[in-house]
Order: structure tokens, then sequence, then C-alpha cells
DNA sequence: CTTGACCTTCTAGTCGCTGGAAGGTTGATA
DNA sequence: TATCAACCTTCCAGCGACTAGAAGGTCAAG
């Protein structure tokens, strides 16, 4: 298939999967004409990287975790230890978000938005007394 | 006082006070060695800037902010409605980073993590029934 | 035989810096 | 006075992960 149903298939804009052949991530038959040519199994790597991808791995995590997949004899122990991992990033984002809309929902309330100038958000940016 | 110390007192590193001033964020006078100048007010300006970009505000929001912040007869409504948007934003992020940590964590406490092949993690991404 | 939807490659832009090279200035010390 | 380190300057390139657009080739339908 052309890389229009792969993408339509795969759920990755056709742009992403070139992308994805020019770092190295897949590799792509062609067919005579010079288009690249997809089977199932391509459609179902290029689901695998939409669906890591989507859960917040990187590009070289996702290169990892293709690799681990597609060794038979991969530990099960080591894609654990990605996901563990990239587990405790988003929970240190989450910690630093949640802190941050703390900061802005203070702020928002303490503004009472109307058409006078004086405004404790910029008070606050200016001079830093409450973050 | 040259960049170096407008550093050290505004929390922002050298290499960004060049970079806010070649985007327009912010203008600096000149010594006669071609050096940058700064005073006080800069420094003020720079950590207005380090505070709000540390409140998430993305550059043009900060330039944004900086205007509304230097015009006197700003309405506060304005401030607010940046804020209030960045809120929203903030919070959707916060939600699609605690579904993202809930899928993860299934599959991380699906898997067994030992030495043998087969690995839940592994499966999931590649089959797809569960994010 | 033309139209329009595909496909190809290539370059460049996004955002917000960050690193490094190559060179000028300053101030202290030998 | 020479020299040295620590500053400063500009400019160019790169990060991650795409995305947009231009210029052109291919294919199937009408």
């Amino acid at each position: 298939m052309n890389i229009g149903e792969a993408s339509d298939r795969s759920g990755l804009p056709a742009k992403t999967i070139r992308y994805y052949e020019e770092i190295g991530l897949i590799r792509t038959d062609r067919g005579g004409n010079g288009y690249r040519d997809y089977g199932a199994k391509d459609v179902h790597k290029l689901r695998f990287l939409q669906r890591s991808r989507g859960l917040g791995f990187s590009v070289e995590e996702c290169r990892q975790l293709l690799a681990l997949y597609e060794d038979k004899r991969r530990a099960s122990a080591d894609v654990r230890e990605i996901a563990s991992s990239k587990l405790t990033e988003i929970d240190r984002k989450i910690r630093e978000l949640t802190e941050l809309k703390h900061t802005l929902e203070h702020l928002v309330h303490a503004c009472h938005g109307n058409d006078r100038p004086d405004c404790p958000i910029l008070e606050e940016l200016a001079e830093g007394t409450a973050a």
C-alpha cells in the first residue's frame, strides 16, 4: 500500500512517516515507480510508534522499545525500566504544573478583572513576592 | 552594568538575554566599548520575563504582559484574560498527563519485569487494547 | 487527453533557547 | 610593559519532532 493508506491505518501523518524513515526509525520498501510500499507489518510498526509517542515516549525511547519488541529474547525488565522512568518524569511534570496552576489560580482570583489599571497579576510578575 | 551582572541579577542566562533582545522583547543601551549596558529598570524587566516564562507563559504572551505592564492605562481584565486562558491550558495538560500516568502505571504494574520475554507493555503498544 | 489526487524530493520554518568559534576589551598581576 | 584570564561581541549551527510549501513525477477516471 502507498503512504497515504499507511497513514490512514496507522494514524500518523504521511509527513511524519517520511520523517521517521529519514531518522532511521523504520525502513521502507519501494515499488517500481519509486513510491514507498507498506505491508501489514509496517503498519503494525507504525501503529506501535503512534501509540508509544502518544504515551509520551521520546523518539529515542520509541527506537529502543521497537528494538526490544523485535528482539524475541529481550528481558521484559528492560522495557519496564523505560516505562518506569517515563512514569517518574510524568509525575514530576504533573507536580510542576500543579504548582503553577495554584500560583496562577491565586493570581487570577486576586485580580478583579475590570477596566481599572491596578492588577495583582502584573504586580506579582514585577515584584515576585508569591511564586 | 554588563550583561553578566544583569544575568546574575535576573536569573536569565546571558545567551537568553541576547536572544530576547534579538527578537525584540527588550531593548538595550550600548556603552562606548560596544558592550550592552543595563540599568535597574532593565533588570526589573528581565526578572519580569524570567518569572512569566517560569509561570509557563510563551514568549509572545510575555511580550503582551510586558506591554500591558508598561501601559499605565491598561485594564486589568486584559491581563486576567491571558492568565485565565493559560490556566485552562495548564488544566488540560494536567488532565492529559494524569491519564497517561494511569495507563503507564497500569502497564508497569502488569509487567513482572523479569528476564523472560513476555511483556504486557510491549503487547499493549503492539496491539493497542488499553490506551 | 486532461484533470485531480496521489506520490516524490528538497528546503526552510516552528519554539526557545544553547553551544561553540573567532575575535575585541578590561583589569589584575608578574 | 607583557600577558593572562575573564569578560564581552557577532555569527552560525543545532536541539526535538515535526510541519509547510514548492516543484515536479505518476496514476486512474472520465
